[in-house]
DNA sequence: AGTACGCCCTGGCCGC
DNA sequence: TGCGGCCAGGGCGTAC
């Protein structure tokens, strides 16, 4: 479940790590992986020789810059990238699905237990609109009046935050999250939020994303930085898989309901 | 346009 | 102790 958070602290992890180095050697064993575009012999063909010029973050999606084209990594749900340095780091295991060897004999491995993540190249100029990417929510674009721009239709906002065309990034985890920060019910109508609702959301949206980011990452099933350290943002959470136990402000016990086939936890009276 | 649902995939957990 | 069955969930495709 690695989201905006934790694909940011994996990117930070690697940029003094990868940027301007040169790739070497590929090994992409799992069909799954390109399945969106290419196999994994063209994908790995043509990532041979190129110098990742940069590491940049949109929503969950990672790209590496190579020039005319990047190389696209979206972790699913429990993709890891993890950096492997000399005697004593990670080795690849039967989870291991792709092997990127930089100059001096470093390696990046991806790792996904479950494989619903994803590795593929787009032209550079136009990936982000080909991915049909959102508004990114830590941009200094994104402001109360931009959520409220989002926030047209009768879809619920839940269902809203979590769809990645409209804001990029946010998840199960998050989505909850930032609902109890600003006091609003994850069924509301996302057209139906007051001026100083919206205002309340997206200051609690940028404010739980940042937390994320401080307290690297929220490890609830097998998230890991590109160290494999944990991350100890799950610690902080106030409603995500906490349904049954008390609300942490008000001690009602938190709820768990389904919304659009997803887990959905809040307080039934902070949250109105 | 929206919603519902199935699919992909595997480890972990529950119940017997 | 062992095993079958179910569940989580991001994103996509299909049906309504």
């Amino acid at each position: 479940m690695p989201e905006l958070p934790e694909v940011e602290v994996i990117r930070r992890d690697l940029v003094p790590r990868i940027q301007g180095r040169r790739i070497c050697e590929v090994s992409i064993t799992e069909r799954r992986l390109t399945r969106r575009r290419g196999t994994p012999a063209e994908v790995a063909a043509a990532l041979l020789g190129y110098r990742v010029t940069a590491l940049r973050r949109r929503g969950k999606f990672l790209f590496f810059d190579l020039g005319q084209e990047c190389l696209i990594v979206h972790l699913g749900m429990t993709g890891q990238l993890l950096w492997a340095e000399g005697r004593g780091g990670f080795e690849p295991d039967e989870h291991t699905h792709a092997v990127l060897s930089f100059e001096g004999g470093r390696r990046l491995l991806y790792r996904d237990i479950r494989k619903f993540g994803e590795m593929f190249l787009l032209p550079t100029a136009s990936a982000e609109r080909t991915l049909g990417i959102g508004i990114e929510p830590l941009d200094p674009g994104f402001t109360p009046r931009a959520l409220h721009r989002v926030c047209q239709g009768k879809r619920c906002i839940k269902t809203l935050l979590l769809d990645q065309t409209r804001i990029a990034g946010i998840g199960n985890i998050y989505a909850d999250e930032a609902l109890f920060r600003a006091g609003i019910r994850p069924t509301r109508r996302a057209s139906s939020l007051r001026p100083e609702e919206l205002r309340r959301l997206h200051g609690a949206i940028r404010r739980v994303l940042q937390a994320g980011i401080r307290h690297r990452g929220s490890s609830i099933s097998n998230y890991r930085d590109a160290c494999g350290r944990p991350g100890r943002f799950a610690a902080q959470h106030r409603v995500y898989h906490r349904h049954g136990l008390p609300c942490l402000t008000c001690g009602t016990p938190i709820r768990r309901i389904l919304l659009g086939q997803r887990g959905t936890h809040y307080c039934p009276a902070c949250q109105r």
